[in-house]
DNA sequence: TTTATATATGAGCATATACTCAAACAGGCA
DNA sequence: TGCCTGTTTGAGTATATGCTCATATATAAA
């Protein structure tokens, strides 16, 4: 490894950092699903289907947004696989995906409250 | 409460999350936090911190950034309660400021391998 | 097939964010 | 005082993000 060109206090503290540091993927990978919950609209979409499963009206209806924002926010949820849906007819239902998530927001709520 | 304009499908549904709804303040709160964290360099600086506190030009040299880039960051996750830091001399240490971050990073790792 | 409903998608725009650079500040020592 | 080190701060800039608007898709009913 090359020596870097900055300055550097403590060799050994910067060493045991890199060594234990994530791997790229594992980075990239929490602050994509961090950067989806940090934000106002998907706090309270992902808040408001822990009681259940909503439509993509109804959660427009809730937050005061056009349907096609909410759309938009569903789709970046989706592919994080942060939320899951199930089509019953024309109708599009939204859940949350898995525990993780509500486990996530439970614990950050605490830290913001304290 | 005005009715709104936008077609609702199920009425009961949306009363129910307006009813159990997080107030503002704690939306805010939230998205913040996660906003905090959700960037790969803050992140990986979070993550280093679990091991124990570093100073700036530690952190600099161990995510190959300036230490004015660093110092904004550790600014706002400063401002947000996440670190800490204390002085010893001209060299201040972070440190992370409570279990939360480290809790909230274990779960959501094991969202995103799995 | 035509029409309506429910949702998804792409382009565009205004704002927010992450860095760089230059300058300021705070502590320690000559 | 003066200077050096470690860190912070403010302005500037390129990119990213969240919405709107117009359009496309999918299912159902006439």
């Amino acid at each position: 490894m090359d020596r870097c060109e900055c300055r550097m206090i403590h060799q050994e503290r910067v060493d045991k950092a890199l060594k234990k540091g994530l791997n790229p993927s594992d980075v990239e990978g929490l602050a994509q699903v961090f950067k989806a919950i940090g934000d106002g609209t998907r706090v309270k979409i992902l808040w408001a289907l822990e009681d259940g499963e909503m439509c993509v009206c109804d959660l427009a209806c809730y937050l005061g947004l056009s349907e096609s924002a909410v759309s938009h926010q569903l789709r970046m949820l989706r592919q994080l696989h942060l939320v899951a849906n199930r089509r019953q007819g024309p109708v599009l239902y939204y859940r949350l995906n898995d525990d993780h998530i509500r486990q996530i927001m439970l614990v950050a709520l605490e830290h913001v409250r304290e």
